[in-house]
RNA sequence: GCACCGGUGGCGAAGUGGCUAACGCGCAGGUCUGCAAAACCUGUAUACGCGGGUUCGACCCCCGCCCGGUGCUCCA
């Protein structure tokens, strides 16, 4: 099945396949890590994790390569505020970013690059550009890609810069550029800044070379996919093509795809605002990290996403309908042999999510037959019309559901265990949502104690006494499941 | 200002030039239960921003307007 993808370059929908016809070739703008991940950071990682596992899904090899930006302004300023190497800086955040995305499920691409660990590659190539008359270096030292050298610029953002005149909006401290539009390919070392020696002078990579220097090192001049949040357009990646470009003369990239911001109730998330929010913060509040997934993947990438937490919740009610589902199907007896009707049902709830994926990556529209068959189901368990045969076909079209969008399967105790206990080191308990503190105060054994009580209560008819017990958990955030086959209890 | 995106039932959100406009959440009723909860089932609202136009026929195409959002070299 092949993705029909939204392509910027084309502004249309194009076919994402390997150009070698083996593997494809991407590269994803990852995180400049100076700070923690917000959740607008992780929609967009979100969306080309889905992208990525629909690839795998359906056959496709995927080399998929993401930077990690560990030198800038911001990175430098902090750290010398802080008194401390860049490097020191930054790892804790890198940290964090990897074990953020894990949290979230987000698969790791095959290969990571950091910045600083690239230089000389950045250096060669502002030396060819330099060679083909596309760079220049200023009295300061630094070195600048000369806009008049590409004449397509602008045809990723389709800006027609024609119009635009120079020395409008001439910043006092760039004064030395030929150009109001040039960009800064190297910044001259300043007193006191972390800096490398190199063939073309003292200084730090500006951001745009990084991206295009590490692409080209493990993807080569020209490769299939280009991904990153819709701010990176431009002018981020419209100077990786200008600068890649005016060296290789060949398409750095062949299609571009860009996720849309998302908005969090009803406005841009900002500090300001009051409403910005990292994972952390979140996990902090009680939000499973799967619901936290999928409110962010479950608006297709290319539509604003209103973030709130009612779509929290009800994300998390969704997921548990799955859940419990999946739960019924495994844990219950069914005859063997086949229903016909279930059959065709799950067939036809396979091809359709994966259908709705192949367009665009339409992650609403994909949900809505896997929820059509578990309705069947339900319907079919009550009627005892579903037999063994249907189970297994069902229960393989929820694996299957599951190998992108990644929510069915439990794993939701360990990153929130992990958030508290950061939080603790952190000296932000007091975030920790209350309910959260429940959770944990009893052990199991505890737990089973007293609703073992409960059951012996219930069978002497000591319905006051069972009620107490069950309503003592319940403040604790452990929920108690009578069933013909016993009791089950969870944390909420 | 220029450019782009969107406005669908209580909320979120798909989709289509004409068949009953998905799905999720919520809500109501039912089954179950000592009662609940949970789970499941059923039902639910006669939803396509406004005004024109094209068409045999538009929520879907075109024009205008209103509203919201975003971008215009910090930003996923």
């Amino acid at each position: 099945m092949t993705l029909r993808l939204f392509n910027t370059l084309s502004g249309q929908l194009d076919d994402l396949v390997p150009s070698d016809g083996k593997a494809l070739r991407m590269y994803a703008c990852g995180p400049t890590v100076y700070d923690f991940g917000h959740i607008g950071n992780f929609r967009t990682f979100l969306a080309v994790d889905i992208l990525r596992r629909f690839l795998l899904l359906t056959g496709t090899k995927v080399r998929h390569v993401m930077n990690i930006t560990d030198v800038d302004d911001k990175i430098i300023r902090n750290a010398t505020a802080a008194g401390i190497s860049i490097g020191a800086y930054t790892a804790p955040f890198e940290l964090a970013f990897l074990e953020d995305l894990e949290a979230l499920k987000v698969q790791r691409p095959e290969q990571l690059a950091r910045a600083t660990e690239h230089i000389p590659k950045m250096v060669e190539l502002i030396q060819k550009l330099a060679a083909a008359g596309a760079a220049y270096q200023t009295e300061d030292g630094s070195w600048y890609f000369r806009l008049a050298a590409f004449p397509e610029y602008g045809k990723l953002s389709k800006k027609d810069l024609s119009g635009m005149e120079d020395g409008a909006r001439v910043d006092v401290d760039e004064y030395e550029k030929d150009s109001a539009r040039d960009f800064a390919l190297w910044k001259a070392a300043k007193p006191g800044e972390t800096s490398w020696d190199t063939a073309i002078g003292r200084g730090r990579p500006g951001w745009h070379i990084e991206c295009s220097a590490m692409a080209m090192e493990y993807l080569g001049e020209s490769f299939d996919l280009h991904a990153g949040g819709e701010d990176l357009m431009f002018p981020h990646h419209e100077n990786e093509i200008a600068q890649s470009e005016s060296v290789t003369h060949k398409t750095f990239a062949r299609h571009w795809m860009h996720v849309r911001f998302l908005l969090v109730d009803g406005r841009k998330m900002s500090k300001s605002e009051g409403n910005f929010y990292t994972l952390r913060d979140l996990l902090l509040k009680g939000y499973k990290a799967s619901a936290i997934r999928m409110a962010l993947i479950s608006v297709p990438y290319r539509h604003q996403l209103n973030f709130t937490f009612d779509g929290l919740i009800e994300a998390t009610n969704a997921i548990e309908r799955l859940r419990t589902f999946s739960q019924r199907l495994k844990t219950g007896n069914y005859a063997p042999g086949e229903n016909p009707a279930l059959q065709e049902a799950a067939k036809k709830a396979q091809a359709d999510y994966l259908a709705a994926l192949s367009n665009d990556l339409n992650t609403a529209e994909a949900r809505a037959p896997i929820f059509d068959l578990v309705r069947a189901a339900n319907t079919a368990i009550d009627q005892g019309q579903l037999l063994a045969g249907d189970r297994d076909a069902i229960l393989s079209v929820l694996a299957s559901f599951d190998k992108v969008f990644d929510v069915i399967q439990d794993s939701d105790a360990e990153p929130t265990r992990k958030a508290i206990e950061w939080a603790v080191q952190a000296g932000r308990e007091a975030d920790v949502a209350p309910e959260l503190v429940g959770r944990e105060s009893l052990t199991d054994e505890a737990i089973d104690a007293l609703v073992a009580e409960r059951t012996l209560a219930k069978r002497q008819r000591n319905f006051s006494r069972a009620d107490q017990i069950r309503n003592e958990l319940a403040e604790k955030g452990i929920i108690l499941e009578d069933s013909k086959d016993g009791v089950r209890w969870k944390r909420k």
